[in-house]
DNA sequence: TAAGGTGAACTGTACGTTCAGTTCACTTGA
DNA sequence: TCAAGTGAACTGAACGTACAGTTCACCTTA
């Protein structure tokens, strides 16, 4: 790979750094790459040969600030363990972050050039540290072992997601929580 | 309201017939609103006297054909009326409509104007639908009272579509039991 | 004859591309 | 040690394209 000159590190941080400002002050409508390139004074030439198009960008941008915003917890029980994670992925989620959670969401659905660094930058990340939890509930028999932790992911964070892009009802912690308890103990009486 | 004169009634119904048959051919990027108006043979103009947007075309159109391909089961146990019901979204989701489904939530998050129709067409009526057979499940005392309908509805779809738009893995019937299955039952051992 | 529809041209926005010219970190050689 | 040279990386500005949505003068039919 290229020994990545420090004038390209330069230019590829101003980027993230641009684009992280604009998804906070108007979501990803604006993170225009005419913004981008503008705010973070890189041309757009240069922009493209880091990345292949929009949406990568504001993927990459995004994932690190959410990845930096939610750490792995530890308190030595499964159930509150999965129960934090997603407590706050959800606390992230219900605030203005959320929105933009989504919008990123459904531009890799629109754009699947984006859609590697979409996974790269935030989705393995999730799953990868829910992989973890998942197993250390399996070692204290907490968790049904017939699940696998993939399933147990789109389980936990489905409902969260659907209640995100859909925009029917408000995501308020409460609701969170309603989500997550009846994702964990089920429907059933 | 207007008295829907003949020829308006034939216009929307050209549109949308052409409509869904774009969908199916080559999903929602194959939907351009001249696209929709070159195959049904209605100018654009009238298009846009029908509808805000092009967004709402599409979610009228897919709604529609998504009501009647999914019917409300009755089985007299509310567990695999349940079951079903996710079964039939998923097998409708697994084909070729699953990726067009994905598609227009997607779009009515980049495009908030469309998004009360998509709400209209789509969700109200998978909504109303699980909240049928929840109710008739509470009747039964099948399932846990202090969980809403709401809920259960982003409990048990909301894992299928995360899926769907994340498309880290292919939706087969066997995974959308498991899904199903670990959302009804639980994730507790 | 008037409500509804047509068609074609037009506007605006934003993605992604291209290219001639510039900058800067580095070798090279005296 | 320092001027000259080299090439990779960047700039700026223009351009092509695609598509959403609008407008308007004209036609058609109940």
């Amino acid at each position: 790979m290229t020994p990545e000159h420090p004038r390209s590190l330069k230019a590829k941080d101003s980027v993230l750094c641009a684009t992280t400002e604009l998804l906070t002050e108007g979501g990803l409508p604006a993170a225009t790459v005419d913004a981008i390139s503008a705010r973070s004074r890189v041309s757009k030439a240069t922009i493209y040969k880091h990345w292949p198009c929009r949406t990568a960008i504001a993927a990459e941008a995004f994932g690190k600030q959410m990845a930096a915003a939610i750490p792995l917890p530890d308190r030595g029980n499964a159930v509150d363990d999965l129960t934090e994670q997603v407590r706050l992925v959800s606390a992230f989620s219900a605030g203005p972050h959320g929105t933009v959670f989504a919008q990123l969401l459904a531009a890799c659905v629109a754009d699947p050039a984006g859609s590697p660094y979409f996974r790269e930058y935030f989705l393995d990340a999730r799953r990868a540290a829910v992989a973890e939890l998942w197993q250390r509930a399996l070692d204290r028999g907490e968790v049904d072992p017939e699940i696998t932790a993939d399933t147990a992911t789109d389980v936990l964070f489905g409902p969260l997601i659907f209640r995100l892009m859909t925009g029917h009802q408000a995501l308020t912690q409460e609701q969170a929580d309603a989500l997550s308890s009846a994702a964990l103990r089920g429907l059933l009486s």
